[in-house]
DNA sequence: GCAGTCGCAACGTTAATTGTTACGACCACC
DNA sequence: GGTGGTCGTAACAATTAACGTTGCGACTGC
């Protein structure tokens, strides 16, 4: 499907400024961040924007500027970053129109969109169940 | 996440084989059913191929050449397509491996893979619900 | 033998993601 | 009121996958 990983970066950023935060620190660079990732921090700034449009972080400008929290780690969910982070449908249609004169044709497309909305609704539904304190927890648990 | 047309297509020529055979006919060809969805025969041999190898279709050569079902429609789910045609994960890891020094670099992919593990097993139960002749049934169901 | 179709390789086009560089905007601190 | 560190964002390159297209050999019913 060629699967990105922008929800894993997203996720990573989030705990990782989660982490910071509750060891004292009022601000995470991008910089910080793009070395846990292994990345640029142009990337994360990128991410981290999308997220503060979708009001899950703040930035600060500035010497000793960064990036923190805007809410708890216990009320965001991968729903929140997925919704912030990923624009389009999970399965795309036909890239030019089907032969309307063709019963299949004209058909698929309605059939199709229907069945993945039910899905697409399903995947939502998981993603909410699982939030950013889940994710931490389960990043901390890791052997060694 | 650039999602494609992949499953899409693939449901759309089940659907046209299995209402053509309805019809009487014994094999479809891929020049048909390029027609109906508007592309490319090679792409629709390419699709058709992968259902094959999947036990989904079987094909003919020589003169009467074509497609037809291996199995009823019934028996046929959304998982078995998606199985034939989407090789990967829904969601990527990091591109490049984390900072295994830092806690969460070194927590993250673990804890993100078990969590993508439960989410992708969800999907596949739900295109498991949906079989080929629900899809073609929602076809013909599309008003006018 | 011939005609029609599959099987498949090869290549071009398009689009999205990711990485990188560059530079102006901002602001706490001295 | 400078200065240094960081964000914000544009621009571009590199990589990858999907999709479209052409070409041609293989196969087989007639």
């Amino acid at each position: 499907m060629s699967a990105n990983s922008r929800l894993t970066i997203a996720a990573h950023a989030l705990a990782w400024i989660g982490l910071y935060q509750r060891r004292g620190h009022e601000v995470a660079t991008s910089e910080q961040i793009a070395t846990s990732a292994n990345t640029n921090p142009v990337v994360i700034r990128r991410l981290l924007g999308e997220l503060r449009r979708a009001g899950l972080v703040k930035s600060r400008r500035g010497v000793g500027a960064g990036w923190s929290l805007a809410r708890e780690l216990e009320s965001m969910t991968l729903l929140d970053v997925y919704e912030a982070v990923e624009p389009g449908p999970l399965f795309a249609m036909h890239r030019t129109t089907p032969d309307q004169e063709c019963v299949v044709g004209h058909g698929i497309q309605p059939a199709m969109r229907g069945i993945y909305e039910g899905i697409e609704e399903t995947l939502r539904h998981e993603l909410a169940r699982v939030t950013l304190e889940n994710v931490l927890r389960d990043v901390l648990a890791a052997p060694r």
